[in-house]
DNA sequence: TCCTCATTTCAACGACTCATGAGATATTGA
DNA sequence: TCAATATCTCATGAGTCGTTGAAATGAGGA
């Protein structure tokens, strides 16, 4: 997914909030079946109105998604849009100069090692 | 450079303003010579006094840096600090989930095709 | 030294962000 | 329908952010 700049934006004004970057992490480590609003404001410490505030945010900002199950409200992480936020940083900044995304290349590779195909947008 | 939590805080912060995220991008571009104040801000559309606050604050966040020349002050993009971030988000969000890091494996890869020999810290 | 250029610093103002707590809404089960 | 649970919405207030223009600082040239 490639980013325009004002998503790009808000991705970035997302995750430069405690509280958010700690869900995000947490909704990572949770995977695609997520976690309950509830249980995510417990996990960063957070009461129920600002899990939600925080929550819609990262929602809007295309970080995370919600579905309804029952009562509640589960929230997973998007990884379309986190690596889309990966992407937008490593092509803002590889524009000619590769000293960015070499080392970038490396983690990636280091902590991605079980080589997956995917088609590349 | 590996971040700690509070310095991509700083980094995301900084990086989620329209003028700042503009100014890192021409600094990118520029290279390491870099450019002076005035033409980052002559650059984003920033009067002399904005210009010199968002310079500040991105090198406070660590991702562009300065040195003086003469009259003018010449600031040019710290590719560590850049590079810092992608990984900080790359390791974040891969933890047990290659599916953010995958995608953005290929961009790098797609990018920096030169394989340059970089070690990894 | 005096003048000019380049940049930073400062104060003031409006706009936005975040936490809090009360109340509203939606779903389920009895 | 009523009660309980889970979440969201809203208003308030404190604090932070970004812009502006004026004044201060620092470097180089006459």
């Amino acid at each position: 997914m490639k980013l325009e700049e004002h998503q790009a934006l808000d991705a970035f004004g997302a995750l430069s909030q405690e509280t958010r970057l700690k869900m995000v992490r947490a909704l990572v480590v949770a995977g695609p079946e997520g976690l309950a609003a509830g249980t995510v404001g417990e996990a960063v410490g957070a009461s129920s109105s600002s899990a939600s505030f925080h929550l819609s945010h990262l929602e809007r900002a295309g970080l995370v998604q919600s579905r309804r199950e029952a009562r509640s409200i589960i929230y997973s992480a998007n990884y379309e849009g986190l690596s889309g936020l990966v992407e937008f940083l490593m092509q803002d900044c590889c524009q000619g100069r590769p000293e960015v995304c070499a080392p970038a290349a490396l983690t990636a590779v280091a902590c991605c090692t079980p080589a997956k195909e995917v088609s590349h947008a």
